[in-house]
DNA sequence: AGAGTCTTCCAAAGCGCTTTGGCCTTTTTG
DNA sequence: CAAAAAGGCCAAAGCGCTTTGGAAGACTCT
């Protein structure tokens, strides 16, 4: 069933149909209510290729996924997708993934542009100054970025969390345990949310006439593995910290063992808090010892990023506005007083 | 740039510069190879939406996301995205996922085929005598389904691992070592592969005049808390298994936790195997003791699918071909011989 | 009553590609 | 050497929708 059709069977034109289904206004009442109810009764889906090809609008919103045989896609991917799936559900959205060379996605970004096929794309784990963002916005495509890029001459807008104040808070929890000296465990520090948090975590100590150890803050991709390596790095030097920051719930995770395998305790020996990017499959209260943590809900912002994707797209949201959420602190067993 | 414009600027026809960028064959291999100069070096790219609208092709593959406030995106979910990404890119595909209310995916299924968003699909976690599976193989759009689905008067494509096998070697390893109660925390047994797990621990059982207690099989979402709990409550009846196969890496955490928080130990008094679908920031060899596994990489089965998919798109593939794949047994030090 | 203004609808022109059916040439064939 | 076949190209008709530029009729003013 297409347009024709439908037109032919009511005895209307084509355009009097299109224009009654898209809400246009010149058109009768009566006319469009008798169009409504033909359409449903017959079941007419306007074909979107069709209306793709005369109007630019895909419906669908994009993301240019980084692939390679080395290239580890972020299990905090998932849970932002459920989020932003949630509500493109709502709104009759589909999200297009396409994969690109990690080491270029400039190309990909290029073509879906000019090919129009999506209204609007999302960028995640921003650098400072990133390519990215900068082609998008040249590009001239709706977008938003999930976190943070800085250093370019224009605006753009951005959904983040404020990872410097949650750090700075933690540290200044554990500053305020006693501890002098803390380590941070931090994700690639050439991306802006880890900087941010680095920041956080020398501030609060700046604040009380403290330094951050160059040697104890690390940077490593966010595994287990990498948590327990940092860790015993750590921990089997002379000075080594009361307490760690730690970026993520699964380096946590390797955080926990390192401890553990030195025959130390926590929070006894060492404290911790970690990120939460809020996991259903692993949760902070289930550490053996209920870990601290900095929480803020990674779905909620793909939920976000998606309400604002659609408002842009349809025109409601215009402009370079960035929003920073506010982080939740949560204290569980994982700190104590400094030891000694 | 379009076709008119650059078959103008060639002096030809719109037909022959579209054939002759199509390989079809009635086109003089000189003029081809004008064309295609032509359209390198202006970088014509066709529009892929016209080009849709002409042949219904649209270099896309779909997957129905189920989504809801309630519902948890597996974290499988990403390492699968990422070997199939790698091949789609390869090949110039793209991904689509189109969210739907995870209770009637079937309204997305049948938009998805009427509307010809995609040119092939992709089924994962199926379940005996899936709707889905049914619903595409009616609509007829070709798809692969990421494990299998069972009782159909139909065949079907699909790429499964030997989630029997792979448990039943398992079982009999711990059999061999002399344990008798085994136990299998598994994950939701509505899906198929946690049903073909369990067939395989209870085979390897029988085969040796032993059997799997109703109370020593746990079907739960696999997440860590859960594989906390169901440990716990194995191990503190009487009679508590000596040996427990566990569905997930994840899983296992919350088993490894709830031993020593028994004060007991892996492999001491209790041995572990685990499926390991090989996860980038989770190793078995990692576990405080190392975890023996039944591996196989998820990601490599996320790029087998897009390969065959790409294969039925294009062609090259077809017939309701099931491929299974079988999966390595890993022995590390969390299995040893039954405790007394 | 005639001019101007709405209201409501329509025919037709795109959007940019593929594909059908045919028309010239040139080559092969009996 | 005429007839048939093959090679190489083109004009035009879709694909199914939106949107432009009117046009016919009903209404309002002065």
């Amino acid at each position: 069933m297409n347009l024709k059709q439908l037109a032919h069977m009511l005895a209307l034109s084509q355009t009097t149909v299109s224009r009654a289904l898209n809400g246009y206004p010149e058109v009768n009442e009566e006319t469009r209510r008798r169009v409504m109810d033909a359409a449903k009764r017959h079941g007419y889906r306007p074909n979107p290729s069709a209306r793709r090809l005369a109007t630019g609008k895909t419906g669908m919103i994009g993301y240019v996924l980084p692939t390679g045989a080395s290239v580890d896609i972020d299990p905090h991917f998932v849970e932002f997708l459920s989020g932003l799936g949630d509500y493109a559900r709502s709104h009759e959205l589909d999200l297009v993934l396409s994969p690109a060379d990690a080491d270029d996605q400039e190309t990909t970004y290029r073509r879906i542009v000019a090919n129009r096929q999506v209204d609007a794309v999302y960028i995640s784990s921003p650098r400072p100054a990133d390519r990215r963002v900068a082609l998008v916005n040249t590009l001239g495509i709706p977008f938003i970025v999930h976190g943070r890029s800085e250093g370019f001459d224009f605006d753009y807008a951005f959904t983040d969390i404020d990872n410097e104040g949650a750090f700075r808070e933690a540290a200044r929890l554990l500053i305020q345990l006693g501890h002098r000296r803390l380590a941070l465990i931090n994700g690639d520090d050439r991306e802006t949310f880890a900087i941010h948090r680095e920041r956080g975590v020398r501030r609060a100590l700046v604040a009380s006439g403290l330094t951050l150890a160059e040697r104890h803050v690390c940077s490593v991709d966010m595994t287990e593995e990498n948590g327990y390596r940092a860790t015993r790095r750590l921990l089997e030097e002379d000075d080594a910290p009361t307490a760690i920051a730690c970026s993520s719930l699964i380096m946590a995770l390797g955080v926990v063992r390192a401890v553990r395998d030195l025959g130390l305790s926590i929070p006894g020996d060492v404290s911790l808090i970690a990120h939460d990017d809020v996991f259903p499959w692993l949760r902070p209260e289930n550490f053996s010892v209920p870990l601290s943590t900095t929480r803020s809900s990674i779905r909620l912002a793909g939920a976000r990023v998606a309400e604002r994707l659609a408002a842009r797209i349809s025109g409601l949201e215009e402009g370079a506005r960035g929003e920073v959420w506010p982080v939740d602190l949560v204290v569980r067993g994982s700190v104590a007083g400094a030891p000694g």
